[in-house]
DNA sequence: AAGCGCAATGATTGCGCTATCATCAGCATA
DNA sequence: TATGCTGATGATAGCGCAATCATTGCGCTT
């Protein structure tokens, strides 16, 4: 072994460095760590050794430069601090992980400009594969996501035109759903909290609004909503506002997610109406609190990580050249009703 | 979904497309995206044209290969699952996104072993800094980190020989100024109840011990926990064990963090038994949840996006060849009292 | 003994970009 | 006029790796 730099540790360390150190050409080195198996084992055994006694590390921006293969995935989702977004990561993340991708995350608060930057962001990393989340795309972001030619899954809500993949459920149906359940349950009046109102909360809005136009229930008034970030305090505000502004005739509450809806049931609690004799109060996404507070919340389950793997596993079997049974899935949702819509 | 399209769009665009396309050369172009300040307004309008009406995106590899500028800031986080990370998370992202940096982001499931190939992962991708997780790094994790000569930060917990940078606050005293505040408002026998138990929880029951020890309350019994990851039903189930090992002769719980502290809370109401009246219950993090709930939970409030802000912002400083004020950065906490440990 | 097939290894080339240095006009200075 | 200086642009040479094709050696067949 050569020691020309006497600070070995100063330099970079390199495939052709390992190459020198074990006595072989550098693509045996390259082959050792990428297709061992078409390396004699002697070979293999001595390389590895220098590999290892010189902490060589290879550099991926040249692997992927070389190769045009970056095993990299990347994702899109709109917010970080949402719990919705964190367990499809997961999902995302244990799949991905163990085929061997790493993943690109960004965040785009919401936003289809930013969206468009952060999209532009990960395709300059050659990804191999997309996750994005709904279907607001700018149309300078679907022509770059068109002509990325890599396999792309929107996921969280159903679209009617995907751009290539698409996993979620019918949003839709589930706000009309759940108003079925409310007046199924005896409930006449009934309000709906929202926040921050991206297309799938509004998706949920229309279902609760035909759902009750259908019955003949339908009132404009009781819709309370606000552009702002959900959050436990702002179910708490809502609630209030709903209640003042219909002076309290409000007997039930879809509230568009767990937190609004804690945020009320706990409002509520604070003002003395009992739930669910006085009112009833829904949730969606159904957290794991919604389960073990007091009373025990209602709201809508959606398997959110099953989503992430679901993506994922459309999009390595894609890659993988396998066939996939549909481009679009509907993973579906189901009611959990418990006791605070339970009057019966 | 390889449909015969015609040749033209079948190529990946380059930097010497966009070069021919507006007549200048490949180095112009590179300058125009990088240093558009160095190129004349006639030259830069023109070839940004050119960089629209083709739809180029740079490929980042080469870009990094070229320059050994990665852009990239690695981040490690023992899970995705816990909101304490990521509102961590966010502080790095908002931070980072805003100077230009992406974050490659994995998650070491709170093993030193998947950290380890982690890390490499994340070495592998040359990174020009790292945000790593607590200081439980294995010996061959620290010696690829002391090699790559980038500016480190390892978070969440104040450690005594940190490899580079550290931002943290100090969990073991945490614990200690929770068990003196009970002991403060006249609860006697302290129990404690923790999941997961990695290294910053351990630090925070030693805390709690030596208090109680100090008192000369400490009963061995009173401790309860479990390897498994903490959930509000674990909360529950370990709050019932407490219960029955203990006769229930406990009147208070320190829980390790806000989600076990609910379970806790809300199996007591299930039990009939009052809060704060005949048994306290403090949790940590003050995750939002603790304000809202009935009896609202006293909890240890900690700036965790802050944490994010602060690793980032030191990182950038260093990159930027800027001062930092000390490699080691203590965030405190702050023990917000509540009504539910709140007897006097 | 010649030829064949195959596994193991190596030499060369180029992925797309930027660092570096070179070039050249335009202009001010002496 | 000669000299230097500045700002704008270009030519060239790799960055570290893997695709591609070439080479070698060895066992096997005929």
């Amino acid at each position: 072994m050569k020691t020309t730099k006497k600070r070995s540790s100063d330099k970079k360390i390199t495939l052709v460095d390992v190459a020198d150190a074990s006595g072989v050409s550098a693509i045996t080195v390259s082959r050792v760590i990428n297709q061992p198996e078409k390396v004699s084992e002697s070979l293999r055994i001595q390389v590895q050794k220098a590999i290892d006694s010189l902490g060589y590390i290879p550099n991926q921006h040249a692997s992927s430069l070389a190769s045009s293969k970056s095993r990299v995935i990347g994702v899109a989702i709109p917010s970080l601090s949402n719990i919705v977004f964190t367990e499809v990561l997961r999902g995302i993340y244990e799949v991905m992980g163990a085929a061997g991708y790493k993943v690109l995350l960004v965040d785009t608060h919401y936003s289809p400009l930013e969206e468009e930057k952060m999209v532009r962001t990960l395709l300059s990393q050659s990804p191999e594969g997309l996750i994005i989340t709904g279907g607001d795309q700018t149309k300078a972001c679907q022509n770059f996501l068109q002509k990325a030619r890599i396999p792309i899954v929107q996921i969280m809500e159903l679209l009617a035109d995907p751009i290539d993949m698409n996993v979620g459920f019918a949003h839709g149906r589930a706000g009309f759903d759940v108003v079925k359940h409310l007046l199924g349950q005896g409930y006449e009046r009934i309000g709906f909290i929202g926040a921050r109102m991206d297309p799938r909360v509004q998706q949920r809005m229309q279902g609760y609004k035909l759902a009750l136009e259908q019955a003949g229930k339908f009132e404009k008034n009781y819709i309370v909503t606000t552009p702002e970030p959900s959050s436990i305090g702002v179910g708490g505000e809502l609630f209030k506002s709903l209640m003042a502004s219909t002076n309290g005739v409000v007997d039930a509450v879809f509230c568009v997610n767990d937190d609004l809806a804690l945020g009320a049931l706990f409002e509520a609690q604070r003002m003395n109406i009992r739930v669910p004799q006085d009112m009833a109060i829904c949730g969606f996404n159904d957290i794991e609190a919604a389960e073990y507070v007091n009373p025990s919340l209602t709201s809508v389950s959606v398997g959110r990580y099953e989503m992430g793997v679901q993506a994922s596993e459309m999009i390595i079997r894609v890659l993988n050249e396998k066939p996939i049974e549909s481009k679009k899935v509907d993973m579906g949702y189901e009611i959990k009703k418990r006791a605070s819509t339970s009057r019966l």
